[in-house]
DNA sequence: AGCTAAGTACACCGATCGGTACCGATTGGG
DNA sequence: CCCAATCGGTACCGATCGGTGTACTTAGCT
């Protein structure tokens, strides 16, 4: 009765595999890394015979890009969207996400062809988040929203790599630097 | 019999190999990253033997961690000791150059084992390029140096790593960032 | 000369890689 | 009830990985 979710397939009646698959890559690709993360043992993890995972894949190349294609709709959930808070407070709130490794770095690091089509994913990722502080930072009232968003995107970027690099948490340090652009970026401040 | 000597072996230089090593080390991991270049094209561009390089490096791990321990000592050469610059535009001529994907960013990244020779390596040299960064700042005459040191680090690495997703020279946007910091870091400015 | 260290060439190893073929069990819809 | 599609298990493929063994050739130094 419940249409479930349709693939390209036609899994019409999917006992979850294609879920299973991709929930292991989001488990595996981020501790592991991609290069070093085996079809065999994603498969062994999200409990799927091989032949299941590449019934509903093309290849690893393409599980690669759906798996950063899940990460896609949910950038910073809750975050440019709080009521609660001013649009200066929601511009600055990106950096109390202590995150790890970003995704779409790691898999632009450790995937070499640069059309691959997870590179292009997070290309067109992280300029969608460029413009998404763009807009924050239009809304606080900034003379040049388009420049201080890009200008906090790199922020997060490098936080987020050297907090890979050092083992330490780097987003304090990104937020202080947020904090004196956002005030030299807004007048009246 | 005396035939002929199986090719053009006679000039070979033989000696330097270890050089010749390092060197394809530096010209093929910037470019096809570290997990995707193998041992033989290593020795291949190398015109080394496998049996050599082997005899060099007690494996691709110690090759690795030389490889990236031949970039420490020329850290940004003549750029901390250019007389011809103020303090304050020493601090801000790092960042004209624009380079490629940082080593030793791509290392930690690829490389997968904290405890990874090269990754500490990589680890001790962010440390020190942040500190000789703060050792500029206080020449420069910055209230907290170290934290600026910190700062401008932070910025360096995030136009390196966002250079490489983006395809795109991103270390005006880092420079522009600096300017500010280091202009609300400096009293008297 | 003659000795030794360094380098070369090439075959080889076990492990693992991404990917495929086949077969039997399960399951849902007509 | 039967058909067709999905799935799991497993053995297998060729290629490549990092690394080794062996035998031969060279360069440098007394």
């Amino acid at each position: 009765m419940t249409e479930l979710e349709k693939g390209p397939q036609g899994a019409r009646r999917g006992r979850g595999a294609r879920e299973r698959i991709l929930s292991a890559s989001q488990q595996l690709f981020p501790d592991q890394g991609i290069n070093c993360t085996g079809v065999d043992q994603l498969c062994a993890v999200a409990e799927v015979s091989k032949r299941t995972l590449y019934q509903h894949f093309t290849g690893k190349d393409e599980l690669i890009a759906e798996y950063l294609r899940r990460f896609d709709p949910d950038i910073m959930p809750g975050v440019f969207d709080r009521a609660d808070l001013s649009p200066r407070e929601r511009l600055l709130a990106v950096f109390d996400i202590h995150s790890s490794l970003c995704p779409f770095l790691r898999t632009s690091v450790e995937l070499q062809d640069p059309g691959h089509a997870a590179r292009i994913l997070a290309r067109d990722h992280k300029l969608a988040f460029a413009r998404r502080l763009t807009e924050a930072a239009r809304e606080a009232g900034a003379t040049d929203p388009e420049r201080l968003g890009e200008q906090l995107a790199l922020l997060l970027d490098g936080a987020s790599v050297r907090s890979r690099v050092l083992d330490a948490d780097t987003f304090a340090t990104a937020a202080a630097i947020a904090s004196i652009l956002v005030d030299n970026a807004i007048p009246t401040a």
